[in-house]
DNA sequence: TTGTACGCGTTATCAT
DNA sequence: ATGATAACGCGTACAA
């Protein structure tokens, strides 16, 4: 490997003054600088990022976690953290939790003893707790994305989750709509809480009555089987005429499901859900969809994150950023409202 | 910080011995592993990896690189390649060049700076040669993925492009359509020429036409503007019964298309595609595509690289895995064989 | 079974 | 403007 003493010894000068070429430091006379820098290239010589992350205690390396990398929404976020990431000269480490708690635990581990300089993380849910306090306890600074953890005091940049919802239901109540489901993500996770929350206010908003039997709760990531949700469906009286989903993931499920009992969208039945399909928006049957700004979670998340790192030890109060979700009306939603309730 | 020193002097020993019950090597008494194991617990001791990769002269860290980060097939291919790298102990980083050289000769600065192990990628075309030489000549061991790079002679796992757009044409054929059209990606990219061979194949198996006009070249990634793909479709006569693109991410584009014009899939046009939608694959109107085996991709991938990393010199034959694509007939594609032609 | 000395490649500090 | 020295945290080789 060629490092920098071998530069030095071939252009005549001390490492020093090869690293202060490198790192455009201290007082160089253009003679010396361009002799080194001719000799770089000569010898193809490329800095040692790992001698100078231990010298420097730090990595320029920082980490996002996200919960579903399938999921357009975090890959639109992805590009987002990526871009920030990079405009303030970092690289950036990914892994996928796939909302599992155990895949997480391993990846705090990696990040902890990769030593990078900071993590952007969607938690798998409130019992991700443990896995943040340990970050804290390590000096690791983060940001938490899109999920709320009780108990922990932090960075976050968060949807607008309750007025998504809501709007979602006062949409389909406008088109008359008053048999509506909803397919959730878990209770432990904060997102699903607030959906609920939004959902339950829609209903009331519109004098329609909440039904425990109407909310099927599951996981936010890829079912597989789909026999539990097919049970959950047919056992409801009166059928509902649209489904509301906490998710694009579950959306997808939904009409997955629904094609197989050979239900059509949006004729026999309506659908709507919280996030944008990104590139797949406008396939058929052109989802109805209340859209979070995917690319500024990652974007903003990360600026907050790098700000966050810079700071010296006076830490500044933590900051709470909420994007709201757009409606974006497509044509999933039937409009029955002249038809018999 | 809490060091291998902070610990070896807590536990009343020298740093040697921590180093020892930390990676399990050399003898130790069962008493002193207990003590030492029990002060890292209440110190909350974590290894520097950073330091370790120094002295190691290894990282344990693996890079992946891909075109486009929202592409299901190169996700699931992501996810096969995180599998793998973990099942042999190393941690992965990721990036996304979006089909564009210049993000991709940053990444290589990146690859080279961190001295990753070793690196997976799919190149963004023909004009990659250059910083797979750079790899080369850095002693970086990789492994291409889905496209070949004329002039450079490396392990690769490939799809098996020609057989696949032969069939696609040929399932066409069978349904009666005689005026097929091809959207493919860049003919700088392997894969895409190997398409295009495979599309003039079966055209010519099934005595139909080659016409030059019914190609329309782009790029692999999102195109964002469609009108020159429009005016393209809008000077063809006659008009196409059926669409073959070059992968999926185009198949969603052209349907964007289609919608816009108001022709519906499959009752006007039938379109089918290279790669499999992912989760979307059961989305209306229920793609017919040759899919890859994604996952396969990247987790075959990963085992040639890191067999390769495992040799000491001397350099086995570079390996190239083929990957057969298999026709999945769904119901994009309509049976006009006993209409008129 | 345990410890000592040294080196991995780089940069900060202090001299010159 | 340039250089010598020490230090970052850890593992190898060798010694005890």
């Amino acid at each position: 490997m060629v490092t920098i003493y071998d530069i030095a010894a071939k252009a005549g000068v001390s490492a020093m003054t090869v690293s202060r070429v490198i790192n455009n430091t201290g007082k160089i006379s253009e003679k010396t600088r361009a002799k080194v820098k001719r000799v770089m290239e000569e010898m193809n010589y490329v800095p040692n990022q790992t001698a100078r992350s231990l010298v420097l205690q730090q990595t320029k390396l920082l980490f996002l976690l996200i919960t579903d990398i399938t999921n357009p929404f975090y890959t639109t976020l992805a590009r987002g953290a990526e871009d920030a990431a990079k405009k303030h000269g970092y690289r950036l480490l990914f892994g996928n939790s796939d909302e599992s708690l155990e895949k997480e635990a391993d990846y705090v581990t990696t990040i902890l003893t990769t030593r990078v300089d900071g993590v952007l993380l969607a938690p798998a849910g409130d019992p991700s707790l443990p896995h943040l306090e340990s970050l804290r306890k390590h000096n690791v600074p983060f940001v938490l994305l899109d999920r709320e953890v009780p108990g922990m005091d932090c960075d976050i940049v968060l949807g607008d989750s309750k007025e998504g919802a809501k709007r979602l239901v006062e949409h389909l109540a406008e088109k008359g709509h008053r048999q509506i489901a909803l397919v959730n993500g878990s209770s432990s996770i904060s997102s699903a809480r607030l959906r609920l929350q939004g959902y339950k206010e829609g209903l009331k908003l519109n004098e329609l009555p909440f039904r425990e039997e109407f909310v099927f709760e599951t996981s936010f990531g890829q079912l597989g089987d789909l026999s539990d949700m097919t049970a959950w469906l047919e056992r409801l009286d009166p059928m509902p005429t649209a489904i509301l989903t906490g998710n694009n993931v579950l959306a997808v499920e939904a009409m997955r499901l629904l094609r197989a009992k050979g239900l059509r969208v949006p004729e026999d039945i309506s659908i709507v859900c919280f996030d944008d399909l990104g590139p797949y928006s406008d396939v058929d049957p052109f989802l109805t969809v209340a859209a979070q700004q995917a690319y500024q979670f990652g974007y903003m998340g990360m600026g907050m994150l790098i700000d966050r790192i810079g700071e010296r030890d006076g830490s500044s109060p933590w900051k709470k950023v909420v994007l709201p979700a757009e409606l974006l009306v497509r044509r999933s939603v039937k409009d029955i409202s002249s038809e018999e309730g």
